[in-house]
DNA sequence: ACACTCTATGAGTATACGCTCATACACTCA
DNA sequence: TGAGTGTATGAGCGTATACTCATAGAGTGT
């Protein structure tokens, strides 16, 4: 069933589970620490279970994993190389602005 | 309208351009040539409407450039980082993979 | 046991996405 | 001009996603 998955496949879940922005923004706030739910709720406004639900998809990506502590829950980052991944969208991001600005346009 | 858009939303659209499984094949299809429309959807085994619209979504992020020669259209990546980027989701996939089989699970 | 705090989840809704079929559009060549 | 080829798009369908409200679950302290 979750063997058969090609490297495509594997590449697309990644992607797919970071191609929100507010799961962005959660995973910059874990990029120097680690964190509880408790702190992320108010620190990027959203809804309690809003949040809950998008740390779930991080973590059944294989890319947060959480430990409890007592009543909170704390995520950590389980590969560093995110953060260059997300680094390397924003540059691109930002290059294909550019280009459609005309910048890159001499025929 | 479309200059608000903080880093996080930036990155956002990048990624979910991305997040398809056909999209990434069709990226991997470009990662040596220029490539068209017509040999693509044989190749990855599309519907042409379906590949059309693929096409378009990675032209519309920024992805890839698109250009008339004759009858055809030709698709050409705008910015070779993207390999990296797919690369990289593919090294965190790996990862997250290897620490759920718990090849690092020694407490 | 109880109240209290923090997190997860069921239910419902609105929107977005992926796909297909059919058809329109663009271009070439006779 | 018309036939032929390659690409784009409208319409429709089924599913997935994001969000919210309400509530259940898990752990703490009295």
């Amino acid at each position: 069933m979750t063997g058969q998955r090609s490297p495509a496949d594997l590449e697309a879940e990644i992607l797919a589970a970071l191609s929100h922005p507010n799961r962005i923004r959660i995973l910059e706030y874990l990029r120097k620490d680690v964190r509880c739910n408790c702190e992320l709720a108010p620190a990027l406004d959203l809804e309690q279970s809003n949040l809950s639900r998008h740390l779930k998809i991080l973590v059944q990506a294989g890319i947060l994993v959480s430990w409890k502590e007592g009543l909170r829950v704390n995520f950590r980052v389980t590969d560093e190389r995110v953060f260059k991944l997300v680094d390397l969208a924003l540059a691109v991001a930002k290059h294909g602005i550019e280009e459609r600005a005309g910048v890159l346009e001499q025929a």
